[in-house]
DNA sequence: TTCCCAATGACAACCGATTGCCAAATGTTG
DNA sequence: CAACATTTGGCAATCGGTTGTCATTGGGAA
């Protein structure tokens, strides 16, 4: 029997309520969010008035007057990388799962873009998740100082983080294409400004001298297909019988420019990507890659960050989180072949 | 040498430019939104404290008195389907150059939460773009007359939509299989609650009847990878030598599958997907499939959305725009083998 | 019955901008 | 030089809530 006020399209306010139930605004924004503090017949009919109006509260004017926006930013540097999508999801899922909003911001692999939606983000979101950071230590330091932030596979001393421990999956990788026979391998790198790049190859050359075989630095790549046929060519001609990528874009898009170039693999050439990726389990061959909990890192720094942002609940805030890996073996690996 | 107010660390407003300046803070909004309505040197003294301070508005406070956003909603079934990645790719794009903030909303591929969120997004947001719309014909026209909205491939009257033409393409993904001499051809069917599906069969059910060819149709299938496995087994079951599947996540799950029963892709089963999403071009044998102007449709919409935000730019508003396909033909189909 | 205190509800300031309206200052014209 | 038109800048209300403060009310204890 619920009637809309004729007329009146616009969306209800906590004015409507008040009027309809002769009590003051303040009365009913009490009786919404501290229950306690009204009368349980005043809050019922208020609560009643609402579900009749249909009412939603403004968040704009919540923000404003509390200065607590219900919403967290995320950036990514590129928001069409596949990895990205399950991060994304993850935070998504956590954070619709506390009641907070989120905001998606593609920085589009520029340190400049990202340090302006930062400064935007401060202002309309309580906190920040930032992933791959292209800003230098400094920077991002600075920014964690005006507002709270958890950084996803960028280690900075004092802003908290979360990452994803591919350095020692590089390890195992390594490992793997050892006990295959190969003794010449080459690192296929990341972006220069890349700090997980520069952590892989260091886990990489490291393992690398224990185990005495030669494992060479090519590139850097950019984290696309596209790039994969640069790393390619680069790695045949470098005379190596197995590669590990950076991640799987790159490794994809080498297995599509060997196979153009008639190059088989893995008779000829073993290849490891980082993130199994969407994808990289369908790909010919399919991928021998690290496996990375990436929705899952996703969703533990949103739990970092709403942790940070309401102490009170406990919890032990954490101020680094690192998630496991582990070799996924396709068929993208194999015996080196004794030419 | 410009010097922040000491121990002033949150950021600066209207009323601290105006204090320094000595003038109002309206003065100040006038002087940063209408420039012509203030003296020149008066606003080059507002600017120079606005620099000097690091200004940047608060949008909340913005909306909340202005009744406009400066952001866009987009609603998207699925984050991490892939045919979306391009998609929200092309809204962000045209939208930051617009100088609009995307703002990305997960429905879950539920018409529930779809509605909630243009219910709440009806208030922080000045428009919508809702992709692959779940709501019934009744509730997207009762939400457009609320709120500005563009819909993507979904088709009603009285809301501005942007619709790709994938129909057209099934017609010839079925002539590209007659002529490859198929003559039972099984249609993998999305969700029931898709109207694009519907659109496809329809298309492909008329057209099969002018080339005399049997088309069946098989499903409903969800729009997932995973759900290929079934869809593949249901084709091989219904004694078909080629399928056009709803999408390209459902033709590669169907290529996974045939691949794990040993059956021979196109030898003894020709697929093809649509939309040629990321992925498309590398599973194993590389898809054919109807390739879709996804980045572009996101930037059309937006297009169309601020067109309806700011009537005066002109720009004839028009209420719906057909998006060509065209069929890429890769690996995945080919001559049907005369057993 | 009286007194006191806790529970309750209303008032009003405030968040950071926008904007209608008016007054002061400026410039132009007869 | 007076009268008028035009800029220009400021006051104050407003958006939709939150929250500190205070007056009122009711109930329970003495």
């Amino acid at each position: 029997m619920a009637m809309q006020a004729a007329g009146t399209d616009r969306p209800a306010t906590i004015h409507d309520i008040a009027a309809m139930c002769g009590v003051a605004a303040s009365t009913v924004s009490r009786a919404l969010s501290t229950p306690a503090r009204v009368n349980i017949r005043t809050r019922a009919r208020i609560e009643a008035a609402a579900a009749e109006l249909n009412y939603t509260p403004n968040n704009q004017a919540k923000a404003l007057s509390s200065g607590r926006t219900g919403a967290v930013g995320v950036l990514v540097p590129d928001i069409t990388n596949p990895f990205y999508f399950d991060l994304i999801r993850g935070t998504q899922l956590q954070l619709k799962a506390a009641g907070y909003t989120q905001l998606l911001v593609d920085t589009e692999e520029s340190d400049e873009v990202e340090a302006s939606s930062m400064e935007q983000l401060r202002k309309s979101a309580d906190g920040i998740i930032v992933t791959a950071s292209r800003l230098s230590d400094e920077a991002l330091l600075a920014a964690a100082a005006k507002v709270p932030i958890v950084t996803i596979n960028r280690d900075v001393v004092g802003v908290p983080a979360v990452v994803i421990d591919t350095p020692s999956a590089t390890s195992q990788a390594l490992d793997h294409l050892v006990s295959l026979g190969h003794t010449r391998i080459a690192y296929m790198a990341g972006p220069l400004t890349s700090q997980s790049s520069t952590l892989r190859w260091n886990a990489l050359a490291a393992a690398a001298e224990d185990r005495g075989v030669d494992v060479r630095r090519l590139g850097p790549f950019a984290p696309k297909t596209q790039s994969g046929a640069a790393a390619a060519d680069a790695a045949v001609h470098s005379g190596v019988t197995a590669c590990i990528a950076f991640n799987d874009l790159i490794a994809i898009g080498m297995l599509q420019r060997l196979r153009e170039r008639g190059i088989r693999v893995p008779e000829d050439m073993s290849v490891v990507g980082c993130d199994d990726i969407f994808g990289a389990d369908f790909c010919n061959p399919p991928l021998t890659t690290m496996a990375s909990p990436i929705e899952q890192a996703g969703r533990v720094a949103v739990s970092m960050l709403l942790a940070q942002l309401n102490p009170l609940a406990g919890g032990g805030n954490r101020s680094r989180s690192l998630m496991p890996t582990h070799l996924t073996v396709r068929g993208s690996t194999g015996p080196v072949r004794h030419s």
